[in-house]
DNA sequence: CCTATATCAGGGGAACTGACATAC
DNA sequence: CGTATGTCAGTTACCCTGATATAG
């Protein structure tokens, strides 16, 4: 029932482990707003930067530029951001929160933020604090 | 350029984030034997554990049954194990190393090996050792 | 010319579901 | 009878590649 000892010291595998229960709570509760991750964290990053093009959020985000068009697209149709062309680059899809996207996000982020609570349940907030800050150097 | 602040300091992002970083770096390294990260998992759980059944090895490896029937396939195809009937439980397709599975694991292993090591590259030995306790912490 | 953007078509591996025959 | 196992068919979300039209 255990996993091989081998696998259980190989960061990676623990990482691939810890990232898939931590996905499985986060889609589960993104889920009741009828989202998935890509949604989210467009919707994020819109909040925290203001107006942005696909091909920025796409390289903030770590999103593929075909990915973006299909998920913009559908926050779209949700209501929740808008498409523009850039009058000044009229290359660019300028994509902007609307105030019911705003409204959605609060919600999402209530429900994302239980899910890190049950995911990190384990760990004291030091050690929370603390493997925040590994993973962080690791990635960025 | 940057991912959002919000989003840099969401666990299950930088979960996620690291473990794409290191599933990259782990599917790089065992390409050069032509598996994929499933194979290298059922070797090495059949290395530690010795001869088990495609359920016991996915439960204790978290692939499916119905994967694992393909994986095992793969392997038997390429030599690496031997799948034969438990005379006591004859559902239960046994599965077993052979010497060349044993000697692929162990050209795997040294990849793996450096691709973690290439994944934690950032990390002092200490701090790396403390990433895999908390991990294990969530996922054990 | 060459690059950037948005979009579309599609592939690939991982995780999963449902169904079935077989065996306990 | 209910449950466990192995197998097959198929689905989904995510990540990625290639191609195209358009704009800089």
């Amino acid at each position: 029932m255990d996993a091989p000892r081998r696998l259980q010291r190989l960061p990676s595998w623990l990482l691939g482990q810890a990232a898939l229960a931590g996905d499985r709570l986060v889609n589960e509760a993104l889920a009741a707003e009828g989202v998935r991750k890509y949604h989210f964290r467009v919707l994020v990053a819109l909040d925290d930067s203001g107006p942005l093009s696909q091909a920025e959020l796409g390289r903030r985000l770590h999103i593929d530029r075909s990915d973006m068009a299909a998920v913009a697209a559908e926050l779209e149709a949700s209501g929740y951001l808008t498409r523009q062309r850039d009058p000044t680059d009229r290359r660019r899809n300028v994509v902007a929160l609307t105030d019911a996207g705003g409204a959605a996000l609060t919600r999402m982020g209530h429900a994302v933020d239980a899910a890190q609570a049950r995911l990190l349940e384990p760990l004291a907030a030091g050690e929370r604090d603390t493997l925040a800050r590994l993973l962080a150097r690791i990635v960025l």
